[in-house]
DNA sequence: CGAGGGTTTGAAGTGCATCAAATAGTGTGG
DNA sequence: CCACACTATTTGATGCACTTCAAACCCTCG
């Protein structure tokens, strides 16, 4: 992405979950000291426990949320590009960070005030509703990956990955897809090591025919993936969950 | 519990997460009209996707959340005892409940209208807020649970497991508590088999002195299942996740 | 071209699930 | 109070999936 401004922001902002059915007016207060930054891949945005004044709204790149265990091991908590917004719920947090995060792609970066966002919570019901049901979203996600982490092996869970990153709108029966991010990282939020993950790549060309070039993924016909997949599931494909 | 009213109801929801903070006359509304129940072992309360008029309190007993896959697999989503609160969240569900419930053991249940909650939360921030930081201490359990599903193995969940029974209050260095449930219940909770959870039980006794004598458990000192335990976990104990 | 990361492959080990069988525990009717 | 049936729990044996460690390979970029 080369070229943005605040108004690029307002609108794909405006159009978040979050904020969605707020009057234009009541938007404005919530963005009125916005800062717009570009991030280099690499850097920390903040590690979790920090004092949290900003949330954050993605214009472009990827930004990994995660936290460390005290033996060193990372946990990927998400992976989140353009027109996601987090480190939001440090309000419920006594203002702390539940994650730590880091650009991995070079990424333009919008940073919010927290404290107007709470502000405007603590008195408006129609952003706590908006809260709410974001919240809720975000919830059943979770459950469908404790779900998943349960009872899908590694080659389910790499297909419901997949699955969810194929445009749902697409009239074509095959898949063409490209890994966003190192597969590494896919493995890390699949919660799996890397050997795993290529071993179970190679299983989904075996069993289904999925054909792997680097990060180039292809399929002639989805419905294969979602026979292999989603048998295990208690949602149907498109996991409803997502 | 041989005796209860309706008084005795209303103190022990007014001291809800849900709830405190608010006006009594705002909770005389939410309270309206309760109904209170003596419920049987083993009856269904709801199941998941029925259309949901109330969420609960429980006054007295133990209810069983979960759901159920397409092969018939029961996740234990949950065991909620008194002053414990189930089945609002369907208020942002389309009005469905997202898991059944089973009465575990003889119980006193309150059945509060969700029509009313849904009502004063889209009116009342206050509600609003507590709502929030009630979804959020949830979210926070599942996170726990992510964790601890790919990061501990069997023994450490069952430590993790006996850590949040224990009374954080006590003096003591020695653990003395009872199994609250059904071993293969816990089992469930946990995400594990029945032999599975009777081995690592065993392993527990082997490795840190651990005592079981049917549902009653002991250990001399405390410390030492938290040094087992922990290790892996990116919160200290007590978790401050629960 | 060569160094260094990410990725793949191989071999071995670990933990949990599964199946089967033995044992303990609980409630029932006689 | 005992005998029986039924269920919960434990134990043993086996198999599978994933991890771990080690080495090879591949790709990119100086």
């Amino acid at each position: 992405m080369t070229n943005f401004n605040i108004d690029y922001f307002k609108h794909h902002y405006s159009l978040s979950s979050l904020v969605q059915c707020l009057e234009e007016d009541e938007i404005n207060q919530l963005i009125d000291q916005v800062a717009i930054k570009n991030i280099r891949k690499h850097e920390l945005l903040f590690l979790r426990e920090d004092n949290a004044d900003h949330y954050f709204f993605v214009l472009d790149g990827w930004v990994k949320l995660f936290r460390e265990t005290l033996d060193g091991t990372q946990a990927v908590v998400d992976i989140v590009t353009s027109g996601h917004i987090f480190g939001e719920t440090a309000i419920f947090e006594d203002d702390r960070y539940p994650y730590s995060a880091e650009i991995i792609e070079d990424s333009i970066i919008a940073f919010l005030s927290l404290r107007k966002l709470k502000n405007t919570i603590e008195t408006n019901p129609k952003l706590a509703l908006n809260m709410m049901h974001s919240m809720t979203r975000y919830r059943k996600q979770q459950e469908s990956s404790i779900e998943h982490l349960s009872i899908q092996n590694a080659p389910q869970r790499i297909g419901c990955f997949i699955l969810k990153l194929v445009d749902k709108n697409s009239e074509s029966k095959a898949i063409n897809i490209e890994l966003p991010y190192d597969k590494s990282l896919v493995a890390s939020r699949l919660g799996m090591q890397p050997e795993t993950f290529s071993r179970a790549l190679k299983k989904l060309s075996t069993e289904i025919g999925m054909q792997i070039k680097g990060s180039k993924i292809h399929l002639d016909d989805i419905q294969k993936l979602i026979d292999y997949t989603c048998v295990a599931c208690s949602s149907e494909f498109p996991c409803k969950d997502y």
